[in-house]
DNA sequence: GATTTTTTTGAAAAAGTTTTCAAAAACCCC
DNA sequence: GGGGTTTTTGAAAACTTTTTCAAAAAAATC
């Protein structure tokens, strides 16, 4: 149905990919995958993440300490990123359809999607804080 | 006041980021840092970036094409991405700090700040493809 | 203003990511 | 299922960015 989706490989990156809820990086999709394909090459993974997000089935979250995080629930939602340990949470709701429109009178551009991230210091990372 | 600012380098670079709107690249202040010093290390233009950003005398505000594109003005304010051409535009207001609370008591983190992009053509690309 | 300490720099290495290109795998048609 | 076409892959090069480290520049001390 959703198009293309040939070799063994690419099945495997998109379902080690959606296995998880931590937004993964693409090494650590890779780790996962060696597993399973010890001779798959690092630029497989990164191509094949390329690709999923060009299709759909993919949305790159943030990028966080230089890697770039990735989320397999496309339906739009905010994230929260923790400055200190690096972990990237989901958030409900916060969608900015009608800022969108109002973005496209502001500028004259047609909007077609938005990011919204907030950062700071998650619940775990505050108690550790906390007990110094 | 706004504590250090030493090297005849380091001046140039702020002043150089300061000088445009466009929200440039590290590449871009780069270049024209080097028709003033054609000798500076291009570690030299990203080191500098990097130490604004930690003061806050500067902002990172999307990465486009693989490049990070900054911004001086540090008030908080969302930003347009045009997925085309790459250039990035201030948006007035659009601040979610009533969200930051929200946020805070959705997943018991401490909320420090936020960033909103905007995705998709900008008024002049739309142009552009009218015209095919 | 010379000496010592601290900061900043250039060059090169390293890290994350993308691209190139020839070989391998998957697909298509008969 | 064999032969030709298209897609996908691994390896290596290239690109953006960060880090390392010794040398140069700036600041502080005398």
């Amino acid at each position: 149905m959703s198009a293309q989706r040939f070799s063994k490989k690419r099945e495997a990156i998109y379902r080690v990919v959606c296995s998880t809820t931590s937004h993964p990086s693409a090494k650590w999709v890779y780790d996962q995958i060696r597993q399973e394909y010890p001779d798959i090459s690092l630029a497989t993974v990164y191509r094949n993440l390329a690709l999923f997000k060009e299709s759909g089935q993919l949305v790159s979250v943030a990028v966080v300490d230089g890697e770039e995080r990735f989320d397999t629930t496309v339906s739009p939602h905010g994230h929260f990123v923790c400055t200190l340990c690096g972990e990237v949470l989901d958030l409900d709701v916060l969608r900015l359809d009608s800022f969108e429109r109002e973005v496209e009178r502001q500028i004259g551009a047609e909007v077609e999607s938005h990011s919204v991230i907030f950062y700071g210091r998650c619940a775990d990372c505050r108690c550790m804080e906390a007990s110094d």
